[in-house]
DNA sequence: TTGTACGCGTTATCAT
DNA sequence: ATGATAACGCGTACAA
């Protein structure tokens, strides 16, 4: 069942394999008549060249690849979209990349970037904690979307685009203060998480400290490890325990709007109502935010937006326009069905 | 930025080229104390072998693709752990590929299997319609999974797993009806597409007939084309359509549960409640059916079962145990709070 | 146990 | 306009 070739399909033009690789890739150097002579031999006999010889052997190669940490994740869909059309939009092909909970961004990247002579790379979500060292591996230009950094990085290594997630988070919390929350629960990441969970944390707790709200600790939940985190599970999950465990309070934050959805879930099923017993929020602005009953109050980030400049910023960084841009987009605090008012 | 090869690799380390393709397959003809030598080089130099070349070279390698059509659909959530999961354990590796809504599967296929020498192939969601001669190209087995077909596929032809999608959708009709609905909307996908669309549109239709009950053609609605189909906001809009048409209805069967959750939404929107007013009703059991309020009544698909059945075809097809197999799972009829008992 | 040399399928270079 | 041939980076007979 061996693969029919370029060889053969020579062969069997009576040309040379040079004639038949240009009538393939849109060469200038050749007559129409044996290119579309060639055209039909291969459809004929369905060749299709071989990929990873292409890449082996050419040297540069328009495409770019997205590689995202939790492909699962709901936030991303609209981006993607982006995407793919404004690589298009300039003539470029674009891979989309999953990349395992375990697995490390970087080296997929790195392997990547050889096997498909990437020209640029986006990063996706996750979090990011790698040593310059390993991100100097990387020869190509890329960009961190919506992704959590550790701060010790040096702006000058990399380039970004996101919301700022503790301003925020803060803005959202403050909201809730101002409607007359002070028992506030929260659910986050792990503390031991170098995440947007830990930044959206703390807003939090800049805003309690701003309206001088006593920070409780009992009030700090955490998501749960043995379920996929940031889920509408793990949300569920971690609300009962809340409710069974008596802590008094009046309204939850949800660092994610799936979350949100979770404890709603939880609160319902307690018998309880949202907003008349508990007000909920959420944060990111999922479309089912908004398809939700109640609708659910949230941080709506700018995808699109974000998108949109990540793939200008990644394109500028190729034609060395730059040298890196950091990029910070502002949420919109979307006011919506399941808060109220205190008295 | 020329990049390292094996060849600087083995010229560092003062041995041959095949000592270090030895040291980096954990192939046994080496003595212990050059390969921790050689891996040492390696690691210092970060270097990172080329992966086309590697397949380029390689006749066989142990992996197997899943392609998916609409990759942002949350019905395939669980199943991509499953395979992630099943690979694994076989000691498979496992790529996921996106496969635009335009692009054809085939084709696309056709070229990865030659790229990365697969072993198989799952082919999830979308519809498939596509010549055996075209289906022959393909060398590797491969399993069709979710996927609605056209019926004049001979059997022999392929293999597939999947639940019956027309008994599905007449069992959740039929529940309808039995709770004395006898005005059913239905919101399903144009009737030019061959997709699970129709066939959940076929099962209405019996379900209907074996009631007795007249089929009103305005109480039809299909998914607008300018929209993501079957998404929230494709039966959100779908349904303000239907509920300002005035025409008379008590329960709205949405072919899956994301236009369930856009019905819903509409409804609220208009005053109206959900099951007081309207019954709703959905398809597939994702997750969010079980969070949403109210609680949607659906037909749960065993996604995992599903998945798994998939991957146990497939090796059984790689290692020729079989010559193909179809596998039809039953779908739950799962009854929440979305729809009443009419008086 | 180790190294040399060839070939995988393609594209680029350089003749013709 | 066309063709022979040398890479691309790696794995593997085969020889040592």
């Amino acid at each position: 069942m061996a693969s029919i070739t370029i060889k053969d399909i020579a062969k069997m033009c009576g040309v040379g394999v040079t004639t038949v690789s240009r009538a393939i890739n849109n060469h200038p150097d050749i007559s129409e008549e044996t290119k579309t002579m060639i055209m039909k031999v291969i459809k004929e006999n369905h060749y299709v060249p071989n990929n990873s010889a292409r890449n082996l052997k050419r040297s540069v190669s328009k495409t770019i690849a997205v590689l995202i940490k939790g492909i699962t994740n709901p936030f991303f869909n609209p981006m993607i979209q982006v995407f793919e059309r404004e690589t298009q939009r300039r003539k470029y092909s674009f891979i989309l990349q999953r990349v395992d909970e375990k697995q490390d961004e970087i080296e997929v990247a790195i392997e990547l970037e050889k096997e498909k002579r990437l020209k640029g790379i986006v990063f996706l979500g996750g979090y990011f904690s790698h040593s310059k060292e390993k991100l100097d591996q990387l020869t190509v230009p890329f960009v961190l979307s919506t992704i959590g950094m550790a701060e010790e990085f040096d702006l000058n290594d990399y380039s970004s685009v996101s919301v700022d997630d503790v301003k925020e988070s803060y803005k959202i919390v403050d909201y809730l203060c101002n409607e007359g929350h002070r028992k506030i629960a929260i659910i986050t990441a792990p503390m031991d998480d170098v995440s947007i969970g830990k930044l959206r944390y703390e807003g939090y707790r800049k805003a309690l400290k701003h309206h001088g709200i006593e920070f409780n600790e009992r009030l700090v939940r955490c998501m749960r490890e043995d379920i996929d985190s940031y889920s509408m599970e793990n949300g569920y999950e971690v609300t009962k325990e809340l409710l069974q465990s008596g802590e008094e309070f009046t309204a939850i934050y949800a660092v994610s709007d799936s979350l949100a959805i979770g404890a709603c879930k939880a609160i319902f099923e307690s018998g309880r109502r949202v907003p008349e017993d508990y007000s909920v929020v959420g944060f990111d602005g999922l479309d089912i935010s908004f398809y939700y009953n109640p609708s659910i109050t949230t941080i709506k980030q700018p995808t699109e937006e974000i998108a949109q400049e990540t793939i200008k910023i990644l394109f500028d960084l190729i034609d060395k326009k730059i040298t890196h841009a950091h990029k910070t987009f502002p949420g919109e605090l979307v006011i919506r069905n399941s808060t109220k008012r205190l008295n």
